[in-house]
DNA sequence: GTCTATACTGTGATAGAC
DNA sequence: GTCTATCACAGTATAGAC
């Protein structure tokens, strides 16, 4: 369903702009870190009023412009958005695809650090993890090429499932549900709290002793 | 912290007209039942064009009046998201505490039974549960007395759950987290359809076990 | 009392001058 | 590449007709 992950990243970033221009590097490069500029201040007015609370005038004097000149570099604000979202989804994807300091040889201590990891990166950011998992705009839908890493990192996670016996898509449904629950009371009802991180190891509990010992278990 | 259940209820509905007009009925019934008729048409737009789609414009042609005409029954758009609110919380309490069929004797069937419930209210209206358990408006907190409601439900669950054995904040935090992520996946990954519903009474089952069987549990 | 008419501010977006 | 000017639309507010 999909390629490398690097492939799936990077083609992400690179989707707006269709070729580099020919006089090859300094205007390219001095586009492309404007462009990262605006990423910037785009996270920061989303930290700062809610993802919502992005406007094109605001976000255009925060990076010295006005805002009908951001269209030289975005095509839309949708594609602001795309292009966050793609940020963050290829930050999930390293976040949540790097290999474990435990051994295959201990699937519960695996679990719980491949959960701690996707805790952690869902409470690092709340707009981050609005605009990745709850998609609070309006008219927004991510584009596939931005949703790639996400895709790929849930493949990932399958993966790893299965190298330690899990196979069943239910338990799977059963491991997405229990951690975007987790992190999602974390970051609605606690947000910069540690309430619902506390519970993420007894969790994992819960489910591995369900999974792997109960004979009604999917 | 807070009143009965129905004094909560009752007020939310009543707070934005400060006195029922003199002349006792007539018009302050009509007056209710255009309220209504707003209410039920912006959720019909929530519905079809999502939370962040309602306009005042076409709302209030949907109910055969200007806009501004709205202004004569609400006094903001905020306080039409509130009443919606708070219809919602209503709901939600109606729903969530009716008896159990099933006795205090069996305390593993009236969780599932209340687990049942809490994720079909969900799954019943998707800008309804957005509206309560999302809220992905740009400016918009609901008011105390529009809150009441779900405070209430949420206090009686810990009853319910009090009345059963469990009594620690952790495992009705772990309770909360996981009817979260279940109802939560559902929505955004299967509106309309039975993928995580499936998985409620498993789910139930796993938390059941954890928080009477173990000995590490919270 | 309820509606219409009008207007103000702010939004995303486009066209064209330089 | 950035600007000015302008547009259509949103929510909001007030004045006045009836």
């Amino acid at each position: 369903m999909l390629g490398t992950p690097n492939a799936a990243r990077n083609h992400a970033e690179r989707s707006e702009r269709p070729a580099p221009p020919t006089a090859t590097d300094r205007q390219g490069r001095r586009r492309e870190e404007t462009r990262r500029e605006i990423l910037a201040a785009a996270w920061a007015m989303a930290g700062e009023h809610g993802l919502g609370g992005i406007s094109l005038r605001e976000l255009g004097a925060r990076v010295g412009m006005k805002a009908q000149s951001l269209y030289s570099y975005f095509p839309s604000k949708q594609a602001i958005l795309d292009a966050m979202f793609a940020q963050g989804a290829a930050e999930f994807y390293a976040a949540t695809t790097a290999p474990t300091v435990a051994g295959p040889d201990d699937p519960r201590a695996r679990c719980k650090e491949q959960a701690r990891r996707m805790f952690g990166f869902s409470a690092e950011s709340t707009p981050r993890y609005q605009l990745l998992f709850q998609r609070p705009i309006p008219g927004f839908e991510p584009s596939p090429e931005a949703f790639g890493p996400a895709v790929a990192a849930y493949e990932s996670m399958r993966e790893q499932m299965g190298a330690i016996g899990v196979e069943s898509q239910q338990a799977i449904d059963l491991w997405t549900a229990l951690l975007d629950g987790l992190t999602d009371q974390q970051v609605t009802n606690d947000p910069g709290g540690e309430r619902w991180a506390g519970l993420v190891d007894h969790a994992v509990d819960m489910w591995f002793d369900y999974v792997t010992k109960t004979a009604s278990a999917p």
